[in-house]
Parts: structure tokens; sequence; C-alpha cells
DNA sequence: CTGTTAGCGCATTCAA
DNA sequence: TTGAATGCGCTAACAG
């Protein structure tokens, strides 16, 4: 790597001085038109790169996003993580922005962490990735000054935070109104993990929506634990030990569904014909299974997207409350019901 | 975030030198136990948190890897993906690293652009994950300064670059070795995106080990495409339009496996009586499809934290050779053969 | 529009 | 072991 071009070598060369050198680097209009054509011919000739650490230091802000993943490991978030990931990227890039990455496995979050980070100047702002725990820092009295920090899949505005997520009863609601049309009375619920905000809300959603309908206590509840398959196949042992059946299954996530339907299918029912299955996420796998799994696909990508604008909006003050984001997920019926 | 504490806030409050308090904690040796432990009591107080743009721009190393993702999108290599990060995010904390992360879709890389991070202060280093072309510095004299740099997936060695990765041809002998026990004589390979070093180098090991076995004119080829499933259910088409079928189906990923899997059993084919099928990666979902896909496990996360042990290794010269690091996978028999 | 002058916060010489 | 001084490379007031 030869040797590190600065700005002070520019400033020689050109015959510049290092100030107006800047400038036409980084504000051209502020710069006549021969000295900024000069200089980037000489920068670009030199190979000239600025220094970032020296930009960061100087300015006080690094153009960094820390994105904070939480089970990122485990199979609940993972599959998901992707799409939000690469939308956090390209929103970032768009913005001009670094994303940095840092994973906290099974550990809560807490507000001071973040706020370590922040001070240390390693981001600007905070995403957390699917952050069910979050432990406000108690040493922050009421100065109303609202944190750089957006929370993803979680809805965390009771703490203050702005959150994206999906609107996930609508995507409940669809399941249980088709399952419904298509002649289902009887349901069993696959809970996600104990505890979970969205096993949680959703389980809700579904209650609810039953009960709109006037089949309230048609719904039994079977245990499946954390997102993964293997979880849907305990479940699914749980299922075929009922003496009555349900008709229709609804799993807390694509996962669940996914080791539901292997075990079930393995047992010599039939998928849809005894037993309706329907999962939640939407998975690349899901239509290429036999039979293709029904289920709502969340718009992962668009969801990092916006998380990001929501991050920028905040930074400069154009968002100044904590709110919530729910974007539509999307309802898709294929052969598993 | 009331204000920001600096060292000199703490050599204020201790009455120290503000380089005494820098020696206290970056070098806690060089200083006695004394001022050492009144510096950290003081700091931890004020909540001191070095700033890292200062330190950076002092030192002149970042501290960072710059993970660029090829087709991180696509869904090549996307499911992939997130095992290897997770095993890069791992290793990286435990090294102390921060992990910088950006995506490169559809465009090649070229060894410029990663100077150019370098040169810029982003990194210190740099990992290339599923980087197919890599265009080598044209300007680049044979200056045999080895750059920090290491690919991820992809054999770069032959370009200069150090390369960590499965032993690919391993895990397809396995599978014709298993296909021929069962009693297959006829094979098909269902090909990954034409031109990728993985598709060539994986037939070429089905083909080897088919040839070593007295059965090399037994094996056709058929144009998957790129990773996904969408392509496996094209090939899938093809090989149904066959007059005469193979019975036993390699794929070049479990994606194109499950879409391959999904269109032979929809036409009534079954598996894997009439047709046999075997994947590649090691997906979650091929232990729950059914018939669960047999296939071999790539070691995604030991993938990622060994490339960031060789990062390391390199920056600190104690590799200075280019050098391919490849990892065992693990063959697993399931229903599908 | 351009040059001068000061830092940004820390690490690291060199003396003491 | 500690203190004083210098510089990392850049940005931003402030004059000119």
């Amino acid at each position: 790597m030869t040797k590190r071009v600065t700005l002070a070598d520019l400033a020689d060369q050109t015959g510049l001085n290092i100030s107006t050198v800047s400038r036409a680097l980084s504000r051209p209009d502020r710069v006549s038109n021969e000295t900024r054509r000069l200089v980037e011919k000489v920068a670009s000739q030199l190979g000239y790169e600025t220094n970032v650490a020296a930009r960061n230091l100087s300015r006080g802000t690094t153009d960094t996003i820390l994105v904070l993943a939480s089970s990122f490991s485990g199979q609940a978030i993972s599959p998901i993580f992707t799409g939000i990931l690469l939308g956090v990227c390209e929103e970032a890039k768009a913005l001009g922005l670094n994303v940095m990455l840092r994973q906290y496995l099974a550990q809560p979050i807490s507000a001071s962490d973040v706020i370590r980070y922040l001070q240390a100047g390693v981001a600007d702002s905070v995403l957390l990735v699917a952050t069910e725990q979050w432990l406000p820092a108690a040493d922050r009295g009421p100065d109303q000054e609202m944190l750089p920090i957006v929370s993803i899949f979680n809805d965390l505005t009771t703490a203050g935070l702005t959150s994206v997520m999906t609107q996930e009863g609508d995507g409940y609601v669809a399941i249980v109104d088709h399952l419904v049309e298509r002649g289902h009375r009887h349901f069993a619920f696959v809970s996600g993990p104990a505890g979970s905000g969205h096993e949680h809300t959703r389980y809700n959603a579904v209650k609810n929506r039953l009960s709109t309908l006037g089949l309230g206590k048609k719904l039994i509840r079977l245990e499946g634990g954390p997102f993964d398959m293997a979880s849907g196949t305990k479940a699914a042992q749980a299922f075929l030990a009922l003496k009555k059946r349900p008709t229709a299954v609804i799993c807390c996530s694509d996962g669940l569904a996914l080791g539901f339907m292997h075990t079930i299918l393995g047992s010599g029912l039939r998928v849809p014909e005894d037993v309706a299955i329907a999962g939640y996420d939407g998975m690349d796998y899901t239509a290429f299974t036999s039979p293709a799994l029904t289920t709502v696909i969340q718009p992962t990508l668009e969801i990092g997207r916006v998380a990001v604008q929501v991050l920028a909006d905040i930074h400069n003050g154009r968002i100044t409350t904590p709110r919530l984001v729910a974007l539509a997920p999307t309802f898709v019926v294929r052969q598993s019901t």
C-alpha cells in the first residue's frame, strides 16, 4: 500500500492551502470551478482517499449505524435476519452510511450498553434487531432528548424506542378467515417461545379473530417452544396424541410449521385433507415444500430499509417522539391449507 | 448523553497528566498500581469511554474487519451467509475486533476497491464472502507484501488471496459412494450457475468419482442456474421430459434439491423409490422436508471463525504467503436417498 | 473564494 | 514511574 496520501500532499501538489483542498473535496460548491477540478484531478492522480478516523474525530460523527442482533444465532430470527440486513445495508449505502454489526446472544441488551457505544463514537445510531428485553437506563432523567435508537421486530415504544415491524395481527386475521372459509371449525395454535412478545401478539390475534367469528372456544394451544423446526415436531407429537384433533393448525412461524408438517406427514395423515397447516414469516422454502406451505410473508427487506430511514429521520430531527411503524405483510395461500 | 468525558477530564479529577491517564488505561502494566486503580475508579465513576475515532487516528489502525458480501441477496449464498456471519462476529468479538458489513450485489469486486477501503482506514482487513470474481490491482508491482484480505467460500489463492472454504470434493465423493452403494447406476447432476467456480468443482468431483468407479458415462447434467429453488424446479421439468431417467439426482445446492424434489413429487413420482435426491449445504430445513433430504453440511460457523483467525494471523505476520484452508464437511444420509 | 488558525481526543515519543 | 510536547489527518470558524 505504498504510503498514505493526505490532504497535505494534495496541497503541496496543487499549491493550494490544505483547507481549500479539504473544502474542494467535501464542499465542492463552496469553491471555484477551477480549483475544484484541479483538486479532483490531482486527488485521483495520487489516489487520495480521505481518512475516516480523522474525519470522524474532527466532525464528531461517524456516519455509521450499529446493528445489534439479539438472537441472531437462535433459529428464531436467523432466516429473517438476512433479509433485514440486506435492506439495512442497501438503504445505508444509499444514504452514505456504514453498517457495523454486533451480536448479542441470549443476553439482554441494556440501554447503558448502547449508550456506551454511542459515547465511544462507535456509531451515531443503533438498530436493535429482535430485542425482546430492553432495560432503559436507570440514571437517565426525564431529559426528553430522544436517543438515535430504533427497534426492529419488537414493539419497544413503551420503552421510548421507535419501532419498525410487521403488522402481525393482520397476517393472523387473514389466516383465520381463510381457514374458516375453507370450512374449518376446530383450531390449534402452535406457540413460539414462552414469554415472547410475538408469541403473545400472534396468539391473541388468532384468539380474538376466532371470538369475533363466534369460534372463540374452538381453539387449543400447543406448546412449541423456540421458533425452530424441532419445536414444531414436538408440538406435532402432542397433536397426534390428542383424542379429538383440530383440523386446522396455525403456527407461530414457518419453522414450527415445517417441523409440524414433517411429523404429521410421517404419521400417515394427509395435509391438507386431514390437517391444514399455516405458517408465518414467508421463508423461501415454504413455496417448495410438499405440500407447499400457506404462510404470511414478512416484508423483511422493506423493514430493514425503513428502519434506516427512520434512524436518519431521528438523527436530523424530523422525528422527535417514539412511534410504531408497522408494515403490511402478505398472505399467500398454498397447498397446505 | 450528558456530555463527552475525555482523558482530560480524568486528568483533572485525578490530578494526573493526560498521558499518564492514557497509559493507565491502555497499558496498565506501565503504571504504578496506585495510579492504575485511581484512574480506573474515576473513569468508571465518570463513565469514561475511549473515543475510537481519536484512538484510531492516533494509532493508525481501526481494529475492524470489513466484510464484503457478494451475492448476499441472491438466493445463492444468503442462507449460508447467516452462519458465516455469526462465526465471524463471534471470533471478532473474541479478538476485540469490530465487524463492518457491506454488500456488493452482482458487481465484481476489484482489488483497487478493497485497497481503497484499506487506505481510507475503514478497516484493517477485509473478508470477501462468496466472491467469484476478483480483479487483482493492475498497478501493484511485485511488492510481495501480502494484503490483509481473505476469501471465504471461493478459492482465490491463484489471485494471491488466502482462502477459507469447505473441501467440496469430499462431500460429493461421499454422496456418490453412498448412491452407488444403494444400487444406483444412472446419475444426473443439477448444476448451479454457469461459470461458477463451485459449479465447476462440484461437477468434476462427481464426474471423477463416478469415473473411478467405472460409471463415468452414466452421468448427465441438468442445467439448474442460480442456486435457488426455482432453478431446481426448472431442472426437474427437464428431468421429467427425459426418455430415460437417471435414478439418482445430485444437486449443486439444497435449494436446487428442494425445488427439484417439489416438482418431482408433484408429478407423482416417489422419492427415493423412483428418484433419489441429494442436496448440498446443510440448510436447516433439509432435515424436515418430506422426505428429509440427504445432504452435506457445511461448517459455516467454523468457516467464519477460522477466516477471522486467519486474518489475524496475516495481520501479525504469522502468515505471509497465500494458502487454502479447507474444512471438512459432514455427510448426512436421510430419507431422500 | 481562499488562507490562517485552532482544535477534535488520544497515543507516544522524549525528558525528567 | 510520570509529565511535557508533538502529531495523527481533517474540519470549521474566522479573517482577508
